[in-house]
DNA sequence: AACCTGACGAAGA
DNA sequence: TTCTTCGCCAGGT
């Protein structure tokens, strides 16, 4: 049974648009618990499969692909790659450029009723 | 229950 | 700016 964070952070995730990237830490904020972003990641590498996320969309705050198989990693740059997202020879994106600017929760709700 | 672990992150040095 | 240290949270053993 999932948690009520663990729903949110699913939902958030699965809202990040094509071409954008988000943050764990951001995530975690917003699914209501800005210090889990560790959690964030256990949550994805256990269940992106399970749930179909865009996993490839969560990075680190520093703005690099922070996944540890090399497999994975260059996965993740080519999904990347697909939305348009220059990605450097460190695995590091411009945040500045990419980050889903999501303020809050209520953004997606309002979003959702308005269409 | 105790201890370890990690696709994290903020704060110091 | 880069590197450590330390706090977090929940799952695994």
């Amino acid at each position: 049974m999932p948690t009520e964070f663990t729903k949110k952070v699913l939902m958030l995730i699965k809202n990040i648009p094509k071409g954008k990237v988000s943050t764990y830490g951001r995530i975690a904020k917003l699914a209501g618990n800005p210090k889990a972003a560790r959690q964030v990641s256990w949550i994805l590498h256990s269940s992106s499969k399970k749930y179909n996320l865009p996993w490839h969309r969560v990075i680190n705050s520093r703005g690099e692909i922070s996944i540890k198989s090399v497999e994975s990693k260059e996965l993740q740059k080519r999904l990347l790659e697909n939305e348009m997202i220059e990605i450097n020879s460190e695995f590091k994106i411009d945040l500045n450029k990419y980050h889903w600017d999501l303020q809050s929760i209520e953004e997606i709700n309002t979003n959702k009723k308005g269409r």
